[in-house]
DNA sequence: TCTCCTCAGTTGAAGATTCAAGTTCGATGA
DNA sequence: TCATCGAACTTGAATCTTCAACTGAGGAGA
């Protein structure tokens, strides 16, 4: 705490207010999109999205807690909602122990590839078409340094989508 | 519904997945810092940043709430729990009308004064320092036309922080 | 003046997330 | 074999956000 602070450049505040109010905005965009076509927040969406390309449709909680980059708990509660919809099952891992893995079904699987048109639709509006090919390969080194600084831990996860994923 | 939606290319995908990863991330990291240092959540610090800036530390509700990007509900019901804690008060604006503002105590001031350090130290450390003087600027430049796409409606804000701010 | 419309703001309930604690199972080691 | 520990997951309460409905205060026009 008594670490000398360096207040902000006008740059730097310039682009850290633009960054804040661009993640501020972009997931509540997302969400609304998500919510207003398909009954479903963004977090939901990427859990049915990461189950429907999981082999055999299913990964463990933990698995994909980290992928969907939310706690445990909030998983739990998402499950909890989704498999009240039908949209997922829970079972015990063939693994040993106490692992448990969500199992996306039928009416889950008809549910994500009925909301993803919308989704890229969105993604496309907000942020693809909206940048040149410079700009989303300058964007894609950004991010992956932020979040290689802000949540190590996910490194491997953005990593195994490299070129040709 | 019935438009053509051409699929991501794998660069596209690839930086909107490392976008998304940055952009459920970081306001996580945000939060837990302010929380845990301040007892305030990202919404409540800039909301108290932004009237300690305003001419008299008072901004009307719904002004307010565009500077902090939520909804006027979501800037009501917080006014409220800082009203509870003795950081704001509401009162009838000057203006005619049903018009209320926001305004900052002294005890609020002084909690984003010993806030903004530590807030700053985090905003350095996950992104400023992370990144190069370069990157700095394309990313304001990327985060400005996302934004300026999403939310229109927030040009002017951002515009008013420009260069010698 | 009266009616109607819109804007600014609030409210309360419903929904989602966080937080702290709890349960269950397996591994480790004495 | 039996503590003890930690990992995986769940739970319920507290907190925060969203959603839809509501109130109050100007206008605008007849």
């Amino acid at each position: 705490m008594s670490e000398e602070t360096p207040w902000l450049s006008s740059e730097q505040l310039r682009a850290w207010m633009a960054l804040n109010a661009m993640i501020e905005i972009l997931p509540a965009a997302i969400d609304v999109q998500l919510k207003r076509d398909a009954g479903l927040n963004g977090f939901e969406y990427v859990v049915l999205a990461g189950l429907s390309e999981a082999p055999g449709r299913a990964l463990p909680m933990t698995d994909l807690a980290v992928f969907a980059t939310g706690s445990r708990s909030r998983l739990s509660h998402a499950v909890d909602r989704m498999e009240r919809k039908g949209w997922v099952t829970r079972r015990p891992a063939e693994t040993a122990g106490r692992r448990m893995e969500a199992v996306l079904t039928d009416a889950g699987m008809a549910k994500v590839v009925a909301a993803a048109p919308g989704h890229v639709r969105e993604a496309r509006r907000l942020v693809i078409d909206a940048l040149d090919d410079k700009e989303i390969a300058q964007l894609d080194t950004i991010a992956r340094t932020i979040v290689a600084t802000a949540a190590p831990e996910l490194r491997t996860m953005l990593e195994e989508h490299s070129p040709s994923a």
